[in-house]
DNA sequence: GCCGCACATTGACCAGGATCAATCGGTCAA
DNA sequence: TTGACCGATTGATCCTGGTCAATGTGCGGC
């Protein structure tokens, strides 16, 4: 664990900090945070928690992605979310004394920190305006929540890739050599499947068609989005 | 305002605090909840407030039944949630300082106790502890929206209703005349059809169907559950 | 009593996805 | 090189639920 220890020892000087929970720490409290934070390089498939377990404390990663999925009684697998870099995750269940209700999963090669429920537990208790992030990162997550769950309950699974395609190209969208807006979406079929709540093979019918419509170019995993308003259109977003 | 106030005038003595974010008070800030509170009883179909509106306080339900929709910018409306008794609803957008994301509506003749923003924040500034509930409140949310998403996206409408059932059950069911367990969900079949994301059509089919199988029994909205274990099977719930 | 309206149900038909089975390509280890 | 395995795709078929249109049914207003 220590020979892999490689990207930004101190948390002063962590890019990704400014989004997440810690952007308001104090020069003292960063100290404390790069003593208590562990950091680790991780290639794809590796697990962080899983479903069920206890909390050991929180997660942040700074590059990569991770996925959280959520298996029910049955044996049926969601991808609920993928969180890249900036992002904080394993707080619910560290707050709410809870055991996780989601196992949490590298889908690439990831960096990511760890920060001990101890020392989270600590920085709480001396800085209220910490409790104050989390809560706002809560309520950020029920609102993504709450407008996902009613998209499932009310468009079709091509209007939900259509949108799913769009948030990612949101997020780590660019554009390709033509000029044309484009994403890689480093996740195989199965789990695209799953995040959407379809089957693999209805994933590769449905990429097909909307490729026969010209609305996307797909080659491995790099979709191009080449009707950008049609597809905003689709996806119910505004212009 | 002032004629149609009655129920539970203060909340020292209000039977469903001790399910609230307020439970913990002491004497004093009772006192000052009180005040601040104004209670009302409304019939069914009025509005609390209103997707897209500043929130302007959070409200408890002291009884009586209360939806939450969402509304997307195609028009698509959504029951995501109801709510009874003892539920302190509106709080997210206070907290988050941002528009409702939902609307919330009375499904029953309710009454319900709204108390002011200023004298929430006043409370938050003062009592600590309340933040915390506050955030208890929003990660129990979160835990039961996540279950929700990943059942709408595996699930079929027929074992997302039967678990529907089982949830109404939980919250007010009662033994027949028979002993048999029932539930009334006092609310049309169109919004049944919504919280479940089909048509109404396919609500009336379903409700025939199972009937048929005789695993429930509907009288207008009230559901005897005949077949419990069956029931409890088929949406996935530990016996 | 009668009209109008909202809620609920039913029928006929269609379409979106699921399911089952087969194929194909790529990668890795023997 | 070969074979095992995984991911992805395709085809054939079935079933769930959507859509459109019609018919009940109860209730309040006049």
């Amino acid at each position: 664990m220590t020979d892999n220890e490689r990207p930004h020892s101190n948390c002063e000087a962590c890019p990704t900090r400014r989004f997440t929970e810690w952007r308001e720490l104090n020069q003292d409290e960063l100290k404390t945070l790069s003593a208590a934070k562990r950091t680790r390089t991780l290639s794809a498939g590796t697990s962080l928690y899983n479903q069920g377990d206890d909390a050991d404390g929180v997660y942040c990663i700074q590059s990569g992605l991770v996925g959280l999925r959520h298996v029910d009684e049955q044996g049926n697998s969601t991808l609920l979310k993928t969180v890249g870099g900036g992002s904080t995750i394993g707080y619910k269940s560290l707050l709410s004394k809870q055991p996780h209700t989601l196992s949490a999963e590298t889908l690439l090669p990831s960096d990511v920190c760890f920060i001990e429920k101890s020392s989270v537990a600590g920085m709480l208790a001396r800085n209220p305006s910490l409790g104050e992030r989390f809560l706002e990162h809560a309520l950020a997550d029920i609102k993504e929540l709450e407008t996902n769950y009613a998209r499932s309950l009310t468009m079709d699974a091509r209007a939900r890739f259509i949108h799913l395609v769009l948030v990612y190209y949101h997020q780590a969208g660019f554009r390709d050599e033509h000029g044309n807006p484009s994403v890689d979406i480093p996740i195989k079929r199965s789990d695209l499947a799953e995040q959407l709540g379809v089957q693999p093979e209805s994933m590769s019918r449905l990429i097909k068609k909307l490729q026969a419509e010209g609305l996307i170019r797909v080659k491995e995993r790099r979709v191009t989005i080449t009707k950008f308003d049609d597809a905003m259109f689709e996806a119910g977003v505004a212009p």
